[in-house]
DNA sequence: GGTGAATAGTTGACATAACAACTATTCACC
DNA sequence: GGTGAATAGTTGTTATGTCAACTATTCACC
């Protein structure tokens, strides 16, 4: 459309000889390469404590509902990335001990999650570094920006979930 | 800070019963999330012909390329999403009959990977039904939020980068 | 209160990803 | 022109993810 236009800088990151067809097709591009981005900002920070990104967010949740545990499947719905082996997932953590499950007495097909007190000290470690590691990161964005942001992802979510049946049971 | 403040549309999907941090923990959050929806809804578009999406990715690369082919390392350097794995993606692309690879005579250590006329043609089946399921998901934004979005984004990469030694060896 | 459908989670088989060690080739430079 | 470091890619091993089939339990309802 604009083949004199200057090329973006995202194009130049992958290298792209030719430019994107439309500003839609380059940010979502641009939203799955921020993400992988972020997600190995991240994983730099936790890795070295030998749990897994989707491991740190079960320990996570589970802290968030610490007093009363919470099913397998739950722990499941409330995953910011997807993860279908949550079973095996949650096996790992138990065998690190950083983990408790036990079947309810109320309905006694499912089982009850808790966090450890070993992974509540894994946890605190990691209160402070991740954080750190990863605020910075929107340091460059003003407070407005910000929320610009948050309001255009909750628009793209909002669409791929309406045209996503199979995306959560919910 | 703001206890009283109306519940936010991401705390609530999550089923989070604590409000994040602060904005900036909120809008990581909730790229990593956008992201894992659009992987979703890209993935229920091109599975079906029997490929990921890291080949998909793969196969539009090597178009781009398709007079003078690509080196293996090369195409790995231009991924949207980081793949260690590349040898063996390619070997099931070059399985496929998708990709076909040769040493170079110039630099005997390259391998030049072409996409194959099987793989042109899958392609040319996607190139209509990705757009038409991926840019709809960005309609409820103004060009201008789209403007705004990239340079969000563009932003947080050129963090990330900066501080992400071991990203990439560009 | 008995039967079929739905829910909660596990398991097995298989595919893919991740990490480290390895080969082959080229480059830098003395 | 020979030697050590760097580059390009592969391979082996081990961990993790994926999909479908399976068990146990509960719910809906006649």
């Amino acid at each position: 459309m604009f083949p004199f236009m200057a090329q973006s800088s995202l194009t130049r990151e992958l290298r792209q000889n030719k430019p994107f067809l439309s500003p839609r097709d380059e940010a979502f591009v641009a939203l799955l390469r921020t993400a992988d981005m972020l997600r190995w900002r991240l994983s730099e920070v936790i890795e070295p404590h030998n749990i897994s990104i989707a491991q740190f967010n079960v320990l996570r949740i589970l802290r968030g509902a610490e007093t009363t545990g919470l099913p397998t499947l739950e722990i499941s719905a409330r995953m910011v990335e997807q993860a279908p082996g949550i079973t095996r997932l949650v096996d790992r953590l138990e065998a690190a001990g950083l983990v408790r499950r036990e079947r309810t007495r109320t309905d006694r097909r499912q089982v009850l999650c808790h966090i450890e007190p070993k992974g509540l000290k894994l946890l605190s470690w990691l209160d402070a570094s991740v954080p750190q590691a990863t605020e910075v990161l929107f340091s460059g964005l003003k407070p407005g920006d910000l929320d610009k942001l948050l309001e255009s992802l909750d628009s793209i979510r909002k669409a791929c979930a309406a045209r996503c049946p199979s995306l959560r049971k919910h």
